[in-house]
DNA sequence: CTTGTTGTGCAACTTAAGTGGCAGTTGATG
DNA sequence: CATCAACTGCCACTTAAGTTGCACAACAAG
């Protein structure tokens, strides 16, 4: 992308914003940026294909992907991931160059920003400000998934579909965001389980007036009952 | 730990073949074994607390560390992981500097190498083959927890038990590594149920002569029939 | 050799979670 | 504004998986 290009500044600022982008220098940023081109995706496509994510690397702009895994001979399917501006994807095949056989589907219209992955691999040795900040998102990619498998294991479908809308408040507002407008169905993918136990548990929770229950939008009430609630269930947890 | 102490070049020619450590040049890990000291633990011990690893990184040098996770309400437990040779740990607090709140039990006697994680970290910037080294294994690592979380939800008891016993199945020999000395119970932990059930499918296995069944020893019989069953089962995963 | 501990096999049972089905509602689309 | 697809709420039903309990075997330690 040339400096020239309409939206150059815009695009700039927006890496500046991700967690991964924002320590790396002005100028280094600028020679960043020049490899990469920008694309638009609409709702429901398919950007990331798992053959474009071994040539290609994409850098999320505006709009959110949801990254899931299917088992083709039950149907069942399972969302690992929603993400969301400022994510980098797919790290895992930054790291180790193999195939990542996965599904992306976009959840809203998107806009991208692609380079070629072997180019981002340079990168991480041209621009230690680069390396350095991928390492604690890393991190955090470590963390989330290894939760993720530890929670299926150890919490019922309650516990886990509670701890989906508390991880998802904003604690300033306490509004449901990035997960606020998907159905039972998605949500009931995100924990690991079915449509039906989901709405079986919203309901309850909508009974015991914790939940505000509308099409495509769940919102906490209370949620000192919520947390109180929870803790009853799961007492060893604080 | 001095060039003149024992076993230094046993310990060196250990790290020599961690694949982290393998790609550094000589001169070079030279300088960072300084810095570790060598331990020793006996098995069913607790070498690496919580505590510990915010301010240390240990190397495994030989024996197997269980990786898991609690949940105190219903004494359930999860075996996220299990360490063995030229593994590091922790490298999610190496990544990102915070606690990491798991159980950590020897499995066998043990000998790990231990270095200040501050240390290790500034080798990061200091030595860009260490560096460019660790990038894959925490592709590996991601690949690892996506995939088990992927598992527990997408497959039955059965098939994670299998795919259990296969992926550590060496594949010239045909023998079981790493978990081929394990009670059901922990086995059980491995793939996210209990005792019980994974009894039950070895009974199954074994009637199928699939398997022989030893106390702590499992060995397959005929690794060809056995994957015809788990294709039988699990058709799409071709 | 005896004793105690840990692991294994097996059966009866309970239950959380999943399946299937359907009616009613909502919102998008032409 | 009429139609259709997607989402939701609520049933009754099934089942894989987990629980409890116990007898016996294997091994380890004194």
């Amino acid at each position: 992308m040339k400096k020239e290009t309409t939206n150059y500044s815009y695009y700039f600022n927006s890496l500046k914003q991700s967690p991964i982008f924002s320590e790396v220098e002005d100028s280094v940023l600028h020679e960043i940026l020049k490899m990469f081109h920008s694309k638009k995706y609409l709702k429901d496509n398919y950007p990331l294909t798992s053959e474009s994510t071994l040539y290609n690397i994409y850098v999320i702009i505006s709009g959110r992907v949801e990254i899931s895994v299917m088992n083709f001979d039950t149907d069942r399917e399972y969302i690992i991931d929603i993400l969301g501006p400022g994510d980098i994807y797919d790290v895992i095949c930054l790291l180790d160059k193999k195939e990542h056989d996965i599904i992306a589907m976009a959840l809203d219209d998107m806009e991208l920003l692609v380079a070629p992955i072997e180019v981002a691999r340079e990168w991480l040795y041209a621009h230690p400000d680069f390396n350095k900040a991928l390492l604690p998102y890393l991190g955090k990619q470590l963390r989330y998934y290894e939760e993720s498998a530890s929670d299926l294991v150890l919490y019922d479908t309650w516990t886990r579909l509670v701890k989906l809308i508390l991880r998802n408040t904003d604690s300033d507002t306490g509004k449901l965001s990035l997960i606020n407008d998907l159905s039972h169905e998605q949500i009931a993918k995100m924990i690991g389980s079915v449509r039906n136990v989901v709405n079986r548990h919203i309901q309850d929770l909508k009974n015991s007036q914790l939940l505000s229950v509308k099409r495509k939008s769940l919102e906490i009430n209370n949620i000192q009952k919520l947390l109180e609630e929870f803790k009853k269930r799961n007492s060893f947890l604080t």
